[in-house]
DNA sequence: GACCAGGCACATC
DNA sequence: GATGTGCATGGT
């Protein structure tokens, strides 16, 4: 019989065995914002080869993305995959930020968490809700708790069979009202499963080195 | 050579 | 509302 854990237990655990994970690697907020895009179903490994790419060519502002041409964008990219994709996306997030926000990350200080939460998700092509609030929480430091394909798969294997096909917002929402709302927590949280999950054989069903074996999660 | 990785938009039913 | 598909590289 499994033990039953809520979220904050769960968060315990992750640390006490994990350690912390030191959340967002990157130098800036601004590239924080871009590696949320370039990461979009890729390992982090070839992100950072773009990201350096980037930054080799001193892209790494929020007027140099929002002004650089497509295929500049894209040849760079190339190691993050689907670059023709994430080119458009980036050039589509960093113009409406200098448009709407300003030229440094700074500037979203005068805006509520909400407000830039719905406006993200409305108005910019390619900044879903798990890139726009890994942005909210690690560049802009805000309480936003993310979901991911790990908290989905951890989920589903220790007591929530359903995380696969639940809502995102119905997760995210599970796990902000079980919290106390602290951005460091989230931000370490978040940090922490995905680091379980790497550890984890994702083709495996369960996996025995698990750092939640035996545990069951009640949300 | 198959499978996977810190999603998202769009088409179709 | 649920399901399927395209986007693409580099590591295991």
């Amino acid at each position: 019989m499994a033990r039953r854990v809520n979220p904050a237990e769960l968060y315990n655990i992750l640390f006490e065995r994990l350690g912390p994970q030191h959340w967002w690697p990157a130098d800036s907020p601004e590239e924080v914002m871009l590696g949320a895009i370039l990461t979009q179903n890729t390992a982090w490994r070839n992100v950072e080869t773009a990201i350096a790419n980037l930054k080799e060519r001193g892209l790494l502002s929020v007027a140099a993305l929002a002004s650089a041409r497509k295929n500049t964008l894209a040849s760079l990219m190339r190691p993050a995959g689907y670059y023709n994709v994430k080119a458009d996306r980036v050039r589509n997030y960093f113009r409406w930020f200098l448009a709407e926000i300003g030229p440094d990350a700074s500037h979203a200080q005068n805006f509520a968490t909400g407000v830039l939460r719905r406006r993200m998700l409305a108005e910019i092509s390619g900044t879903g809700p798990e890139t726009a609030d890994s942005i909210l929480l690690y560049a802009l430091d805000r309480p936003v708790f993310v979901i991911d394909a790990y908290t989905r798969r951890i989920l589903s294997r220790h007591g929530v069979k359903a995380a696969g096909s639940m809502k995102y917002d119905e997760l995210r929402l599970a796990f902000q009202s079980a919290l106390p709302r602290h951005t460091g927590l989230f931000n370490e949280y978040h940090a922490l499963l995905v680091r379980c999950g790497k550890l984890c054989n994702t083709r495996a069903p369960s996996c025995s080195a698990c750092p939640l074996d035996g545990l069951a999660v009640k949300l």
